[in-house]
This record gives structure tokens, sequence and C-alpha cells, in this order.
DNA sequence: CTGTTAGCGCGTTCAG
DNA sequence: CTGAACGCGCTAACAG
């Protein structure tokens, strides 16, 4: 009716009962006799009362909520990650909190300040690209509490991860364009300096050599993921006459380039093949015969919060799991605890 | 360097200074004088000081955050939408907190509820399709804390709107048809319980009236906005011999009618046009061709979320506003207040 | 099964 | 300019 909250005091002084036990009602311990449980219930509705959580966090010291940080929420392939791990956590109990890096390594750290603020149970991240070193991220550990990297693989010992085989199936893209027939296979991927494009160049080129094609260096394109990228490399690849395949280890910069293709006129199922990671709804509609190496989404972001809510709850038994899902390869890897 | 936090106490300990001086000098008071601010700083950062913003909150009632609640995070619009909110409330010192509502009531319900608990200091919202009572956002107001709609209208007196014209919109959109030769124009329109979706049919009715073309039922469909409805209603219209023109209010709904539309080879910018109102990067690639009324989401974004600061911090000068934005028209629909 | 007491970490009085 | 004391709302620990 007020303008101010009811709390447990208010619902305590309206039943004469204290208010340590209208707390435990409210929590339905089982302590408190059905009766009067009911009767405090009741009340609580009656003056809509609703439970305030910075309290109750500040109390008990848990926040009943996780993070997930991760470049952008309008790539496809993330947001169907949070799908995952809104649907685990709200079953768990759990609140999620989303952040965007934006790629952007400062923004990241103060991201990671103001989790470490405002207490949240758990981090699940998609580390930025500028990030090589995890100092931020070591502040928020010392409190105790759990990270679980996902898609970018964290560089550091004893880290949980969750990620498909970067190499094979980056392997499996490039055999796949090799059967097609291809011989000059152009390579789009990312800086080297993080881990996850290693991961992908290595498969490309292994693949390569188990063909016994020469590697060129003019077919691999280094480059962020940006659309502007994808436009300059498909520029360049116009100028290389005989080029008759593309494996692009990311999905942005390979669409951007076949949309450039496209305004070129250039014929793109005969003269080019993709294979990308990601199944945005995007490739699909952008040239139906594309070829794509799916990440399981979904399945990466159930399994990454599920890792950490065993963290959470310190059932330190995870160990190396790994299993296969559709084309791609789920792995969880992960060293010894602490 | 311990596994519990650091407290204004600790530091105050460490230096002998009283932990309310502390308080203030991190709070940069102008009471503290600048030399034991700077050993207070060193200190803190020596410590690895981070504040606790629940107890800070607790104390002030006032939670620096707010909340955007929306259907989906995946639709172009809205990561647009929310990219303005993120750049505003991030100049001003505010978290946001992003909840996805999947267009289901019960859901949004719940988030409402769980956002209170949370103290948050204001909600923007894109109310679900299911929502047609206010009850649970009531709730919220009553605690004195603003509420802004933006996209889809809330229908009670009182309210914070931001969204475009939508009868316009939709006018110059079938105009703009009519003008291109069309004579027999489907419309995509969603349930008319909602009055976003009215609006949308109200103003491409008045188009086809203004040019004395008669209004056909059969060529207007109501959907909701799944995928499987755009293909339901591409097979339709593939039986409806004459159609011309195509006007969807909704993107999703046309962008699958239109991959329907491509798998059955039908040439679709000679035969159909289609209008819809976002700029999602996937109605590009669709088909070049396609006419499209962008609604300025990044400005409905900042917009939104500078009306509800106005709120939060009681300038309640908030008047009638209205401009238009590229082809759209951004309105501010805003009856007195209180 | 219920009441009493104390305190989570911070900010804000009110004194000096 | 700084210190002492209190309380935000809730819950854990200890009584009874």
């Amino acid at each position: 009716m007020n303008k101010n909250k009811a709390t447990i005091h208010d619902i305590s002084k309206a039943l004469g009962i204290d208010s340590s036990t209208v707390s435990r009602a409210l929590n339905d311990s089982p302590r408190v006799s059905k009766k009067t449980k009911g009767k405090i219930l009741k009340k609580a509705k009656e003056l809509g009362y609703q439970r305030n959580s910075l309290a109750s966090s500040l109390r008990t010291s848990k926040t009943q909520t996780i993070a997930v940080v991760l470049p952008r929420i309008s790539r496809h392939f993330f947001a169907r990650v949070i799908a995952g791990i809104e649907e685990t956590a709200h079953k768990a109990g759990y609140n999620v909190i989303i952040c965007q890096s934006l790629d952007n390594l400062e923004r990241e750290k103060k991201i990671i300040s103001t989790l470490i603020s405002n207490r949240v149970d758990g981090i699940m991240i998609s580390i930025s690209m500028e990030t090589t070193n995890y100092e931020h991220l070591e502040a928020y550990k010392k409190l105790d509490k759990p990270i679980v990297f996902f898609d970018r693989p964290c560089e550091l010992p004893n880290c949980i991860n969750v990620n498909i085989d970067n190499f094979q199936a980056s392997f499996d893209a490039t055999q796949h364009l090799i059967s097609r027939g291809c011989k000059h296979i152009v390579h789009f991927s990312g800086s080297q300096k993080i881990e996850l494009y290693r991961q992908r160049k290595a498969g490309y080129i292994a693949a390569l050599e188990k063909n016994n094609i020469k590697i060129n260096d003019h077919y691999i394109f280094e480059s962020n993921l940006s659309e502007e990228d994808g436009i300059r490399a498909a520029k360049k690849i116009l100028r290389l006459k005989n080029i008759d395949g593309l494996y692009s280890s990311n999905d942005t910069a390979a669409i951007s380039a076949m949309k450039y293709f496209k305004s070129k006129r250039v014929r793109v199922p005969e003269d080019i093949a993709v294979v990308g990671f990601n199944n945005d709804p995007i490739s699909a509609v952008i040239e139906p015969s594309l070829t794509t190496i799916n990440q399981p989404a979904l399945e990466i972001g159930k399994m990454a919060s599920n890792l950490l809510f065993e963290q959470i709850n310190n059932k330190t038994k995870t160990t190396k799991i790994q299993f296969r899902l559709l084309n791609s390869e789920l792995i969880i890897r992960h060293s010894s605890k602490k």
C-alpha cells in the first residue's frame, strides 16, 4: 500500500510472531509448523511482501546469480549459448546476468570488477580477443568463486574450458573441401596470439599436408572478425585467380565476404565453397549450398553452466569429459583443481 | 591475499583511521583531506579492496542498476536497442541487466518479481505478446520506481512509451508498394489484441483506402511471429495467384516466407515485394531489392534510457516529444504523471 | 517448534 | 576535517 516495501518485520508485527520465524517460514524451513507457515504466507501476500535479495545476499554471501561474459549477444552462436545457460540456471534457481565485452579488454576488466562488487556466485566467460593476461579474472578466483571458460579457451592451467575440438573441426572442414576437389583453399583465420585461431589454423594445415597439398602463405588471411576484414579479404581473393575453395574459421568475416561476392556477381557455389563454424540463420540464407560445421551452442551453454554449478556446490569431481555432437566435437578440458 | 574480501574496516584498522572516514574517502567526499584520501586509496588498492555493492545498495536503497526486459535478444532489432541502452547507461554509471521473456507472460512475471527483489532502480520493457494486463508491472511502480515501455506500447494511461509512429510507418510502407504499381498487396499482421499490430494494420488499410484499392480480408494474415507462421502464410500466398505485393509488419515471418519462396524457386523481386520494419542484416542478404522501413533501434534505446534516468532523478518535466528519424518516426507518447 | 541476539558491509547521522 | 554509533533487511547461532 505504502510507497515503502513491506519487510519481514512488518509481517512479524502484524502477526505477533518473531521476525526470525517469519524468515524461516518464507524460506520454507521445516522447523516451522504448517499452521503458522500458512498464516505468515497469507499475510506476506496480503502486504505485497517481496524478499529483499540485497539484504539476504549480504547476510548469506550468496547472490543466487551467475554471470555470462561474452563479446556480443547479437552473434547467433552466443545468443544460443545464453539460451542454454538460462535454461539450466533457471531450473537451478539462479539468475543470469549477461555482459558484453565487445571484444574490448578494458570493458571486460570493468565488467569483472562490477561483477566482483555485485558478488555473483560464478562467471562463465568467452574472453575478448584482446585478453592475453588474466589478472582481472584471477582477482575473482581469489574470492574462491568459480570461472568456466567457453568457446575461447583460457591458456592458463587449472581452468575449466568448454569448447569443441577446434583442431578436429578445422581439419574436417578443410578435408571436406579437398574431398569436393578443391586444391587451392584460402583460409580466413584470426589473430595467432589467440589459441583458438592457432588451433584452427593448425587443423587447416594438417588437412592440407595429409593430402599432399602445398601450404601457400598467401592463402592465409589473419584478421580480426570484423565485416570490413571480410570485404578486404574477399577483394584479395578475387585477385588470386585460381582459388577454388575458402575455409573460414570465423563466420562474421565469411558472411561479409559472401555478401561482397554476391554484389560483384561472382557465382559463389561454383567458384568458391565456404565452411564456417556456426549455424547462424544468416548463413543458411546467404547461400543454400554453403557448407557449415556447427558448434552445438545450446549444449555448450548447458554444459558450461552445469560445470559452474558443480564448482559452486564444491562437487569437485569434475574430470575430463569428451564427447561428440553433430558434426563437431565438444570438449571439456580440465586440469587438476587448486 | 586472504580468501575473504577486504572491507572498509580492514583498511580502517590498517591505517588507524575510522571506517566512516574510509567510506567517505572511497566515495570521494569533499569532507576528507586530500592527504588522508591519498593514503586510503593507496591502501585500498594494496588490499585489493572492492566495494560491496550489496551492502552499499542495502544502505542507500539505490542499486545503480537498471533492467531491460524484452522478448529475445537474438532479434537484431532488440540487440541494437540494448546497444543503445548500454551506451547511455554506462556513461551515467549504471549497470544494465538484460532479461528475455521469450514472449511468455509467466516468464515475464517472474522476471519482474526478481527485479523487484533485486531492487533495480528502473525498468525498460518491451512487453511479451501475451501481456494484456499489467499487474506485475504495477507492483513495481508502487515502489515509486519508473518504467519505460519501448517498441510495444503499453495500453495503460500514465505510461512512458518510446516507439516509432507505427501507423505512419505502415502507411508509408504500403504506399511505397502502391507507388511501385502493386494492386494486390498481402499483409502479414500480428494478433489484433495487441495495439502495435492494430496500429500497423490500420496504416496498411488507410493507404489502400487513400488509393481507392479495395480491402480484401483474404489478403490479411494474422499470426504470431514464428517462422512456421511465415511458411504457412507463404504457401497460402502462392495459391492466391494474383498477389503482386507483400507488406509484412514483422520481420521473422517475412524472412521465413522469403526463404520458402526461394526454396520453391519463385523469383521474389519480380513477383513479390516485401517491406519489413527492421534493419536486420539477414534481410539485406536474403534479397538485395527488398524494401525496408527501419526502426532506429539504437536511438530508441538511447531515448528510452535517457527518459528512464530523468524519471529516476525525479526530473519530472517529461512532456510530449516527437521527431522523425530516417524513414520512420520515433514517438514518445506520454500522458501526465501521477 | 519459536524467540533472542548478533552481525553481514556500508553510509549516515550527530558530535566534536 | 574526523570519530562514534546506529541501522538498512535479513538470517545463523544459540537458546528455550
